[in-house]
Order: C-alpha cells, then sequence, then structure tokens
DNA sequence: CGTTTTGTTGAAACATTTCAAAATAGGTGG
DNA sequence: CCACCTATTTTGAAATGTTTCAACAAAACG
C-alpha cells in the first residue's frame, strides 16, 4: 500500500513514548494512528498563520519549525523553534482562539497532523491525557513567564548569551560543537527582539572573547560557563 | 457554626458558574465546597513565594493579587494582577515544578485554597472540568505570547498605554473615570518593565496631552481612543 | 553571471537608564 | 492628633546601550 510507506505507524514512534501520547491506551494510539496525517514539509512553507483557523494540531517527527508573532509594523517575533517531539498549534484549538502565532519550516520536517474532533475525543475519553497536555501548558506557561521576565529585564548582550546557550540544550552541538541549528542574524534578532545589527556586533564581541566562533550561520560553542556566566543565568 | 461563617457556600459563589468550576456537577461542587480553605487575606501578605512549593492552589473572590517574578538584582517583573474570579497558583502544581513566581495581596482579598489532591480527583473524575483548566491555560499562554511581543518590541510609551488601556478593561473606571486599581509608580515600571523614573515622565506627558488625570495613585482615562492608538493596539 | 538576500561596519540619533538631590505623601508610635 | 521617620514621587543632567541609516562586501540563488 502507498499509503504505509507515508503514514509511518504511531505504534513504532518515538514520539508515543516520550510525549502526551504516553497515557493513551493501545487502542487510543491505533485510534490516532488511523486518523492522522503524516506529510513531509519543505524549507519554508508556511504551516498556519496568526489569526487563522487550523482544524487541527501538529505533532513534529522530524524537523525544525519557526513559531513567531508579527509584531508591530511586521516585525517578526520567535516565540520558539519547535522540534521532533514537539506539539504546536494545539493552543488555538483549544483555547477556541484563532492562532496567535504563524509557524514556518526551517528545515525540511516530517509532520503529522491530528484533527480537532479526534483530539476533543480523547480528551473527553482519557482524563489522564488529558492532564498530560494540560501538564505541556503549564509548562510552556511557566517558559513564557520566564522570557517575559528576560525581556523585560536583561540587556541585549545578556539574552543574546542565553539564547545561544538555550539553542545548545535544546539542538545540541554535533562533534566539532557547532550548534546544530542554523539561523539568520535576523531570525537571531528576532527571537530576543533586537536590531539584526545589534547581534551582528555582539556575536563578533563574543568572538573576539574567544567564546564563539563563526563560520557563516553555523555557531561552535567555545565557553558555554561564561556564556553562561555573562547570560545572568541562575 | 463559626465555620459557616468563614467559610462560604460554593454553591453561592458567582465563581462556580463563570469560571473553571462550571463543569463540576453538584455532587462535585459538594466536594469542593467541602474540602476548600477559605481565608481574608490582608494587603502586604505573600501568599506564596517563587521557588517554593505550595500544596493546592487558590481561587480568588474579592480583593487583588500581584502575581511577579524577581529578575536579576532582585528587580520584581510583574506578570499579572489578579481579581475575583481568577484562578492562581495552578501552573506549578502541574506541571510539578516549583511556583515561578510569587503572589502578594495589593488590595485585601478572600481567596479560597483547593488542596493538590483535591483538584487531581475532580480532573481524573470529571474530562470536561480538565478540558475547562486546560482552556485557561491556552488563553493564559495566548497572552503571554502577546506580551512577550510586547515587550520585546514597542517602546515604553507604547507600553505604558497599552498596560493602561488594558488595567481599565480588567479593573474598570469609577463613575469619575478612574482606574479601579492603585499602583505605585514602581509597580507600573515593574509591570512594563522599565525605570520608575520613566513611568513619572511619561505619565506626566500623558497628563500634559489631556490623555489622562493623575490625582497621587489614581489615574483618571480621560482619552481611551488616543492611549489606543499610542499603544498600537490592534 | 547577474540579481537578490544576507552580513558587516561606521557614525549619528535617539530613547531610556542611572545617579543624585529634593519634595511630597504615608504610616506609626508617642 | 501631631511629629517623626520612611517610602514614594518628582526633576534635572549626564551617561549609556541600542537603534537607525547608509553604504558596501559577501554569500546564496536561479
Amino acid at each position: 500500500m502507498k499509503r504505509a510507506q507515508e503514514e509511518p505507524l504511531c505504534h513504532h514512534c518515538a514520539n508515543v513514548v516520550s510525549t502526551i501520547f504516553t497515557k493513551l491506551t493501545p487502542d487510543e494510539v491505533e485510534y490516532i494512528n488511523d486518523r492522522k496525517r503524516c506529510s513531509r514539509y519543505e524549507k519554508g512553507l508556511i504551516m498556519y498563520e496568526e489569526g487563522g483557523r487550523t482544524n487541527g494540531f501538529y505533532c513534529i517527527c522530524s524537523g525544525i519549525v519557526k513559531v513567531y508573532k508579527t509584531g508591530v509594523e511586521g516585525k517578526e517575533q520567535i516565540i520558539r523553534f519547535a522540534k521532533k517531539g514537539d506539539i504546536i498549534g494545539y493552543r488555538s484549538i483549544i483555547s477556541g482562539e484563532p492562532a496567535c502565532t504563524s509557524a514556518k519550516i526551517l528545515e525540511e520536517a516530517v509532520i503529522c497532523f491530528i484533527y480537532t474532533p479526534d483530539l476533543y475525543n480523547l480528551l473527553k475519553k482519557n482524563a489522564e491525557f488529558g492532564i498530560e497536555l494540560l501538564q505541556l501548558a503549564c509548562t510552556e506557561l511557566g517558559e513564557a513567564n520566564n522570557y517575559i521576565t528576560d525581556i523585560a529585564q536583561k540587556s541585549v548582550r545578556e539574552r543574546l548569551a542565553e539564547v545561544l546557550v538555550s539553542l545548545k540544550q535544546n539542538f545540541g552541538l554535533d562533534d566539532d560543537n557547532i550548534l546544530q541549528i542554523y539561523l539568520t542574524r535576523e531570525e537571531l534578532a528576532n527571537l530576543i527582539g533586537t536590531a539584526t545589527e545589534s547581534v551582528i556586533r555582539l556575536l563578533s564581541e563574543f568572538k573576539q572573547d574567544k567564546l564563539i566562533e563563526l563560520q557563516g550561520r553555523k555557531i561552535r560553542i567555545v565557553d558555554e560557563k561564561k556564556l553562561t556566566r555573562i547570560a545572568n543565568m541562575m
């Protein structure tokens, strides 16, 4: 069957044992497996846009997705980068509001789509599953509160150092200590809420101070400890 | 009985029909009613502190609570002001993390406390209730994302105008158009993430421009339309 | 190979913060 | 209820971090 190739089985998916889906019964996994749609998304594709409505949410099997808002005068504010195992787009279908963010593929991705009615069926049937999703939302809420405090109180320099450290924690380094996510200077700027030029200047300061090395968009983390200290991370 | 005076009945509580508790059955309302603890809290009292653990969450019957984080060098970042009908402190008991905020009484309050095990019992028994709480968390998450974008992209002037408008929306005006929440200049500053002096200067600019009038901590909203325009609120 | 996007640099402009000093308001104990 | 003490508010001036603008270099792309 063609479908079997396009649609990986949920039973074999690593996400099912490590994410909100852990509390599903085998039957429920089967249910999701039958109803989800899995697709490959090319770099640059926009999955959904702020202000719009979706009729489901996404579970990322591989790749990287940029989740962002468009602020005053069209300036992009990046909320997060989602990767393997992350769930996105659930917020708006739960709260019943239009999407408060847009999502764009940063690295070619394989992503499953689960329809709102199917999600609600599971939520109604399996309270434990609901609690899992609630936990996820609460964790994200805590992260958002931290982020608010950081942006409000820290300098651009501190925030850049912090972002480098937290990107390292989320996306890791390769054998050469190179950050496994490649962002433009502008994206870095839109993540920490500053001007592109400021990011460029501060990155080359960090380079001079031997905290990082730069090769185009590749960033080698040389001295994470000092970066952490600069970031004022507790 | 003394208790009857201290402990208002949940069945008569306006919060039970307007908040996450709407989906509870009469029996479950009874359950909560028997197990909650309701107390009066004096101005200035700290309900819980960032980094600590609580064994339950709070439902506000009256009064105002300041929810805030302590950032670098002890600077307070106000996350929100909670009032009648709001639920606070649920995030950490759900996510299983220590509290990410502190909560302090701003205006004398009557607040009910519900124990974690009782919450979990309801969540497990009544999936609809869980969905309500999930919706609340998702709505707050959307608000947090908006706030991040605002702080990152708007000027202090814009943010101050925005905060005045949104405080009006949340706490209302009296017959004299005076904002029904009284904050120090420092608290306003800690809400929008700026220096106290900046708030003072901008408030008196707004006053000169006939957008507001000031009498100590009382702020009269004179021209909400213009404030909204300055705030770049869409 | 030309065209567009991204990255870099310098200099000037700007918003905001910081520091200091004084005025005012608020609260408490005598 | 006054007097005192503390916290808050206000103002000015200087310092600072960051942005903006402009021009150019380099890389990516079709």
